[in-house]
RNA sequence: GCGGUUAUGGUGAAGUGGUUAACACACCGGAUUGUGGUUCCGGCAUGCGUGGGUUCGAUCCCCACUAACCGCCCCA
């Protein structure tokens, strides 16, 4: 039986792999204008990094983890996501001691879960993310979304919404916890499984619950957003003010509850039209305290990631191709074994002057060799054979009309060149 | 991790318990000793996801496994 390629992972061929340069492209040329540097991080990390980042109790570190032991009986991990290393490098380099803050930063890279597959949904994945350190200006929070909207429609995304909301600060958070409890734990039994253990642990995910949706407790539930202490709001609220007054639209969602344990203030999410389930394109929000938790000084940070897997399922269901039309200058077409000979050898000439070029390597007749010359989208076809060879002359077909030229071969580069 | 659907050539797909597994597209060749995108003709699955079972005989029936898709959970 033939290897497959393991599950809930893909390959990107090569009539794919454009639409990929495109998209990183336009994720590099949106962070420069926004000043992002990049900055990468290996692939796997040490276990304890995520579990202490991430937080233990969620769904990711808990089932999702591809963990390993190497050679040396270090317990790694395949990153599942990119803010631990971020932060894991900015405390590892004192990046907080550089003059220039916040550092503002991205990645571009593969993720790794251990999931059940599905569209949109892949064991390893790519995420395009971004980290803002050092600062807690509400304007860095705007300035983050901003770039992630600007990514969207750079690439042609119209059909985006964006939702906003606050977990506010740890006090706010403890009280609205508190009041969380009091009001489900009466009737806790009336929801399900789940939702019974997420009581004590984290019963802001109670509300997450899609089996519960209806359950009458559910609208009734204390917002987080009535609990927000005053400088919480207050933040929240400059976040909204410098949004609005750019002209941004957002929905308030007080149930949009992130499934990481950093999360603090600032959260958000970007949905668009997708295939089926899942329609989270981005996800973010700010972590005023993963810095220190991870042995550096108090430090506030912010930051997304967005899937580029579901960034092409988007663009696909919107209609949206980035379909371009890769071409080349010319393709030599041989006829005969002197012919064949010399191929290579005016290939050659005519790449090391800056012509995009090929020829047939299959042993096609004219007739395929055209053909090929027709796939690959050749401007020029240069057709030499024995004729051509005693007159040192090659014919030049124009493949967008037809016409011909004789041209010597010391000219040829120069003919094409000006032609193209 | 749970539930549902599916699995035939490079691709999209018909199909039957019994000798040669439709059709279309793509590809290769010929009509046109040396010219593509049109037309006509020809070629192209020792094989029907993998392993086992039932049967005189299985691509078709049964079981297991694997994978894909959809839904749940959760997320990017």
């Amino acid at each position: 039986m033939t290897i497959q390629i393991p599950r809930g992972t893909y390959d990107v061929l090569p009539e794919d792999a454009f639409k990929w340069q495109k998209i990183e492209a336009a994720a590099r040329e949106v962070c420069a204008l926004f000043n992002y540097k990049e900055m990468r991080t290996p692939i796997f990390e040490s276990t304890d990094l995520f579990q202490r980042g991430v937080g233990d109790t969620t769904d990711i570190v808990q089932k999702e983890m591809y963990s390993f032991k190497d050679r040396g009986d270090r317990d790694l991990t395949l990153r599942p996501e990119g803010t631990a290393s971020f932060v894991r490098a900015y405390v590892e380099h004192k990046l907080f001691g550089q003059p220039s803050q916040p550092q503002k930063l991205y990645y571009i890279g593969p993720m790794f879960r251990y999931e059940r597959p599905q569209a949109g949904r892949n064991r390893q994945f790519t995420q395009f993310g971004c980290e803002a350190l050092g600062s807690a200006d509400p304007s860095i929070d705007a300035e983050i979304i901003v770039l992630a909207l600007t990514f969207y429609r750079k690439l042609g995304l119209k059909n985006l919404k964006l939702v906003l909301n606050s977990l506010g600060d740890p006090e706010s958070r403890a009280a609205h916890r508190e009041a969380l409890i009091a009001h489900f734990k009466p009737s806790i039994g009336e929801f399900c499984e789940d939702c019974q253990k997420r009581l004590e642990k984290n019963p802001l995910r109670i509300l997450d619950c899609k089996t519960d949706h209806n359950h009458p407790l559910m609208a009734t539930a204390p917002s987080i957003i009535d609990y927000l202490n005053e400088a919480s709001r207050d933040y929240f609220a400059k976040v909204k003010t410098i949004l609005n007054e750019m002209g941004i639209d957002y929905e308030l969602d007080p149930t949009l509850v992130r499934g990481l344990d950093y999360y603090n203030h600032t959260t958000f999410e970007i949905m668009g039209a997708s295939q089926g389930a899942i329609t989270t394109l981005m996800g973010g929000g700010r972590y005023n305290g993963l810095v220190s938790e991870l042995g550096g000084p108090e430090t506030p940070g912010i930051g997304f990631a967005l899937s580029i897997e579901r960034l092409l399922l988007a663009l696909d269901v919107e209609g949206v191709s980035l379909d371009s039309d890769p071409s080349l200058d010319c393709f030599i077409v041989a006829i005969g074994d002197k012919a064949e000979q010399k191929a290579p050898v005016l290939l050659n000439q005519l790449r090391q002057a800056g012509l995009q070029a090929d020829k047939d390597y299959m042993v096609r007749k004219v007739k395929g060799q055209f053909k090929q010359a027709d796939r690959d989208r050749a401007k020029f076809v240069v057709v030499i054979g024995d004729e051509e060879l005693n007159v040192q002359k090659a014919v030049v077909k124009n493949m967008a009309d037809g016409s011909q030229d004789e041209v010597a071969f010391a000219t040829l580069t120069d003919y094409l060149k000006k032609k193209i």
